[in-house]
DNA sequence: CTCGATTCTGACACTCAGTATCAATAATGC
DNA sequence: GCATTATTGATACTGAGTGTCAGAATCGAG
């Protein structure tokens, strides 16, 4: 799944290598001299690739540069099909500096609810990503924060991984997938996310992924919390 | 606000005018040849108006095809704001068919939940808006069913939304902008709207208004159980 | 009603993202 | 090696969105 894995054919190896390259390239540029100020023609000089290549790693300009956000949710909905890599116990990657204690990360206990699982399976898809992830995430989302087009990308990008939860989460519990509470669990899991990354973002992911992952715990924890808000008595 | 209201001034009338024939023309083109399919230099042709007014009138090509949707959120924000036009009480348009002894909509009762007060927010919009916008409301998002940009567009205008009914809600509260709760209030509004308003576009709108804000309640009312649904026992 | 100021429209040219095609090239499996 | 198959690069094209500018319509005041 990785960059240049020994196992992989040469040629795919190649293909993500190109990918990446062209995505590293894209968010440095972006970056400084902004998203609209750089054309794609720029872009293809400096990664030494021709435009059709990039269009055939990218169907756009937007998704070139948001590919770390891109790589958040692939993880996601892998972890949420339990699709690991065999011989991987649920959430081990860097994270081996937890202290003795600590339950392990994405085991929920029989018995909670399915939003408990979501928070668990966010933790754990943010484990399990490269090491590099951290800074290229926080450039990605510093950039959409002054890039309308990117926000829409985004967006848009999110609501394609909130149909596969629902569809997911309904094969697994024996449920429609029309069912109103799905869909609403699923914006309930990506919205805290999204509170939780603002934040850390916000701090220059100050803490590294625990830090990450413990927001994103306190954002689920908020959810009963704004349900009961009430205008008088704040 | 609407289209030709004497009290304003002829050239706005006249903009707004344009603005309404380049909507309509838009849906009932995209609609019969297909979003991708049909291109702005013939719409123009159809409507008898040049391409920069086309492009004075709406930003984007997507903006001119959900123009309805536009509608409906732009009604959303004045009545959260409580701008209602002088004389009017709460929620009293096209909905005069009122059996006697129903509560009126948009009133909600002092304690309770913000949320319910996003649902009456909600209803009272739908109140609000011309007879025509049934119609135009289920083409559009017929359309935006089977148009990806146009998916992405109106996403994107969501979020705008949620951003706005956060900080009106966080000045009302005298809250935080910030607040994790607002955004996740905000969010399930736009969530429980969009479940209901599917449903009821499958149905061909049957029902009318009526059985709208109907499926609307019923969508937040599903929130609290959504939010105790456990793998176990569905 | 008329004139000057302001705003809107239409026409044209331009940039750039995204698509399609095709020959050249590199990897794969035998 | 050699045929097969996938990938690259070059080129030309469509169409959305922007900037500019002259002319027409509207407005406000006398």
């Amino acid at each position: 799944m990785t960059a240049d894995d020994r196992s992989l054919p040469l040629r795919e190896r190649k293909r993500l290598r190109t990918r990446r390259t062209i995505a590293d390239i894209a968010l440095r540029l972006f970056t400084e001299r902004g998203f609209d100020a750089t054309t794609v023609e720029e872009l293809v000089d400096e990664a030494e690739v021709s435009r059709s290549t990039f269009f055939r790693a990218f169907a756009t300009k937007e998704a070139a540069a948001v590919e770390a956000e891109n790589e958040l949710w692939a993880a996601y909905l892998e972890e949420l099909a339990g699709h690991r890599p065999p011989g991987t116990t649920p959430g081990d990657t860097a994270l081996s500096d937890m202290a003795p204690g600590d339950t392990a990360l994405g085991d929920t206990a029989p018995g909670d609810t399915v939003l408990a699982e979501l928070c668990d399976t966010l933790a754990r898809a943010a484990g399990v990503l490269p090491p590099d992830w951290d800074h290229r995430y926080i450039l990605t989302r510093r950039l959409i924060l002054t890039t309308p087009a990117l926000l829409g990308h985004v967006e848009y990008q999110r609501t394609g991984v909130e149909k596969q939860v629902v569809a997911c989460l309904a094969e697994k519990l024996g449920l429609d997938s029309d069912d109103l509470r799905l869909r609403i669990l699923a914006e309930l899991a990506t919205t805290a996310w999204s509170v939780a990354a603002r934040d850390w973002v916000r701090d220059d992911g100050a803490g590294g992924r625990r830090a990450l992952t413990d927001r994103l715990r306190n954002a689920f924890a908020a959810i009963p919390d704004a349900l009961n808000l009430s205008p008088r008595a704040s």
